[in-house]
This record gives structure tokens, sequence and C-alpha cells, in this order.
DNA sequence: CTCCCGAAGT
DNA sequence: ACTTCCGGAG
């Protein structure tokens, strides 16, 4: 069922798209799921660089299964969430070992890859294969909750995503990426830009006054002094260490060690990090996978 | 300090 | 359903 919430945006987005590398005529699959594992959790600004440098140094998965996942780790730079990197380049591995080194384009295939969850697999078959899926991100839920509930968190499922989209395979694709895109310029969370929106006229949220949620939803933790901190901190000098590094060296960057312990304890345990002997540690350079 | 906002483990 | 996992901009 083609909704006005669809197809106003899809035309609006084909005026006001932002010209992002990743949307540009040719770009393959594998770029676009590198592009949308490093979306997931990171600022378009922060990811223009970084997406541009891992497409031209590893243009297929194979390219990347090639290398340890220590370069991927290290050409990850502050990103963040390196977990992100190590699981693309598993995925890499997969991609070559199961799917003959092409990114596949069905759902469970993609649902099954490291890395790809509901989001990011639709995402994938949605804008590097055309085809029509329900690609729910919080942009995307924001958007129906307010223009069709009225409420800013109203829960909103991949069904009620689906029944909006037009029925043809490509538009269906281009009304995803136009939620999104409306969701992250127009529809955003705290600074709404109403007033250009080509949903206005029929927006149950702008139409009962723009209501807030009753509960503000606060944020339990703030980032400094967290292990993920820490992690980070820890993190940024084995990358930027051409040699394996020693325990004092990374003393220095944290002074509780209790903390700075527990933090590197779990990089070794996700594999972000190997330990050469008990005091000198690097980056993983775990065996191509075959 | 607040905002940003997906995957996976429990 | 709830928690862990980053880091830069404002």
């Amino acid at each position: 069922m083609p909704s006005f919430l669809a197809e106003q945006t899809s035309i609006w987005y084909q005026k006001n798209a932002r010209d992002l590398p990743w949307r540009h005529e040719g770009v393959g699959a594998w770029a676009i799921l590198i592009s949308e594992v490093m979306l997931q959790q990171t600022p378009v600004s922060r990811v223009l660089t970084v997406w541009q440098e891992w497409i031209e140094r590893w243009p297929s998965p194979a390219d990347l299964a090639a290398e340890p996942a220590g370069e991927a780790i290290r050409a990850w730079g502050r990103l963040g969430y390196p977990r992100r990197a190590m699981r693309l380049h598993e995925c890499a591995g997969e991609i070559v070992r199961r799917h003959g080194g092409e990114v596949p384009d069905e759902l469970d295939k993609l649902l099954a890859l490291p890395g790809i969850g509901d989001y990011t697999a639709r995402a994938v078959l949605s804008f590097a294969f055309g085809q029509r899926h329900p690609v729910v991100d919080t942009n995307v839920r924001r958007v129906v909750s307010r223009v069709h509930h009225g409420v800013e968190d109203r829960a909103i499922g991949l069904a009620e995503v689906a029944e909006l989209l037009p029925l043809g395979q490509s538009d269906a694709a281009l009304a995803s990426a136009a939620l999104m895109e409306l969701g992250a310029v127009v529809c955003a969370a705290r600074s709404p830009r109403c007033g250009v929106c080509p949903v206005m006229a029929e927006c149950r949220w702008k139409q009962l006054g723009s209501p807030q949620p009753e509960k503000p939803f606060r944020r339990p933790q703030s980032y400094a002094g967290t292990d993920r901190q820490v992690r980070g901190l820890l993190l940024a000098v084995l990358r930027e260490s051409a040699a394996p590094v020693p325990r004092h060296r990374l003393d220095l960057v944290w002074p509780d060690g209790v903390q700075r312990e527990r933090a590197l304890q779990s990089l070794l345990a996700d594999g972000l990090v190997q330990a050469q002997s008990c005091d000198v540690f690097l980056l993983p350079d775990s065996t191509p996978a075959q």
C-alpha cells in the first residue's frame, strides 16, 4: 500500500538527497555493505574518509579477507566500536568461503553474516540490490511514529514499515532511502525542521503540536570514565604503533590499574588485541581466511 | 556535559 | 528486555 508518507518523501528525496559517495552510480554491494556497517553508529562526516580508504584498499571481500584482522582494526581509525571492524573482516571471510566472494542478495544469508543485523541486511538488499524490504533504523521509527501516530516513540515494527512502502522493488528501495534521509536531516530527534518537511500537511505529530514524550528518557551512562573509554585509549596505542607494545607503555594511558587491566582483558577476550607474550601486546595477526 | 542510535550477548 | 560496546562535535 503506497502511502502519502512514502510517496511525498520519495519525491522530496530526489530533489534534496545529500550527495554521499556510497550513493553514486556503480558503487558495488561490498562497498555499500561497508558503508552501512560504518554508519551503524557513526555520523556521516566521520565515515567519509575512512570508507574511501577501505574501498580503495579492499575493493572486494577477498581483498580484505586476505589480510590479518589487525589491519582492519588499524584502518578503522577512530570510528569507534572497533568490534565492527573485526566483524567486517570475519564477514569478508565468510563471503569468500560460503558465497564465492560475492555479497549475497538473500535476506537469510546476509543475516547469518557477522555484524549484519535486521537493519543492515535489509539496507544492503535495498540500496545495493534494489529490492523491497522494510529498512528500519531509529530515524525511520521516529518518522513513522510521528507522522502516522502523532507521538515520539510508538513501537514501529518491520511489518508496519513494509506496508507503507510502494509495491515496486525500485520504488520501495527509493522510499526506504528517502525515509532515512528525512529522519536524518528534517525530522531530527531534537531540532525538527518541520517548515521544510514534505509531509508536514499530513503529519499527526505536527497537528498535535509536536508533543514530547511523557518520559524524557534519561541516559544512564556518560562516556567519560567508562571501560569503553579505557578500551579506546589502549587500542589507540596499539593502532598507532607498528611494533608490538610492552605493557608499561599501556600503563601510561589510564591511572586506575584495576580498570586498565579489566579493559585490556576484555579487548583480549574480544580478539581485538593479542598477547605476544605475557607483557607484550599487538593487534591480531590471525592467519587470513582460507 | 549532551547528542548520536545498530548488533550481539545475556 | 536490558546491557555493553566508541569518540568527535557542539
